[in-house]
DNA sequence: CCGGGATGCTTCGACGTCGAGTATTTCGAG
DNA sequence: CTCGAAATACTCGACGTCGAAGCATCCCGG
């Protein structure tokens, strides 16, 4: 039951079939966490959208809730949130203008702006945190403990490739 | 060295740190999906640049290329994709200016519509495979079979949870 | 055989992202 | 000190996606 074929295991098989000679194993793990990733996103836009909030609105205003200080650059928001800097201007005038963040001169450098999250906005992320915990540890329950840790260490080292610079 | 603390680590200390009454445990598995979505996304879009071909190209092509007969409804596409209808219309008309697919009318019922890749197509897609093939086998290199397979074992029974309809 | 609901695809406007270009400020080599 | 390179954030046009509305066609109960 729980290791009934999935559609990965279906895509696969149809590879095997078309073209046998290719290796396709690393479809088995990238091709799972690609829609893995897609079907978390979807249902982060559905756990939010009773609480008037963009999917992402909230990554950035979790970014900046768990930082002490609670306020970052612009360009350090962009490297925790992995998007660029024309996209984070963007979300931060949005995120101003409901009045979740601020932005702020930064004093040590005439270049820089430090974006503080408001009273309103740290609230608002942390409720949505926790609807969010707790539709995820749903979805997490189908592992043990065990399972849970043993698939996070995988990812962490595949994450290395990547993160490492 | 394969255990090294990655940013999620940072992310989910910097939670214990700020809100320690939350259980932040699916952090350690989601967002690590997420984020590991997010680079696949992007290496795949740099292996791709340099055959002029874009990654919503390639997953359309490739989900063609793999089906026996070659051909698809735009409908089927939308599953295999997980994208919307009008997205798919839109990739459709693109890939047909470009004779990479073309469409034909469904024989069996006339609100259907057929897509077939083009040997052009198919030539560019299973090109963009072996390329893609090969860099994340290099990614995978990190773990032994036996990981690979437990991980993707992990990975289709968090899927089950999204996929089971 | 008829009518109404279901189905399949397309249209279209709103929205967010990307990324190259720009302006300003800082840093460091000489 | 000075000048050029690096860094920081913003501007803006092109692009892709979303999703609701629309249209044509199919199917099935009566």
């Amino acid at each position: 039951m729980s290791d009934a074929a999935d559609e990965v295991d279906r895509i696969v098989a149809a590879w095997r079939r078309t073209s046998p000679d290719l290796d396709v194993t690393p479809l088995t793990v990238f091709s799972r966490v690609a829609r893995l990733a897609r079907h978390l996103e979807l249902a982060r836009r559905e756990a939010f959208a009773g609480q008037g909030l963009e999917v992402w609105e909230f990554d950035v205003l979790t970014a900046l809730r768990r930082t002490p200080g609670r306020e970052l650059s612009p360009g350090a928001l962009v490297e925790q949130t992995l998007s660029t800097s024309g996209t984070m201007t963007n979300r931060v005038d949005r995120l101003a203008a409901r009045g979740l963040v601020e932005r702020l001169p930064d004093p040590q450098d005439r270049r820089g702006v430090r974006v503080r999250i408001t009273a309103a906005g740290a609230e608002l992320a942390d409720a949505a945190l926790r609807r969010l915990l707790d539709s995820e540890r749903a979805t997490l329950a189908r592992l043990t403990r065990a399972e849970t840790e043993a698939l996070a260490g995988l990812l962490r080292r595949l994450l290395g490739d990547f993160e490492a610079g």
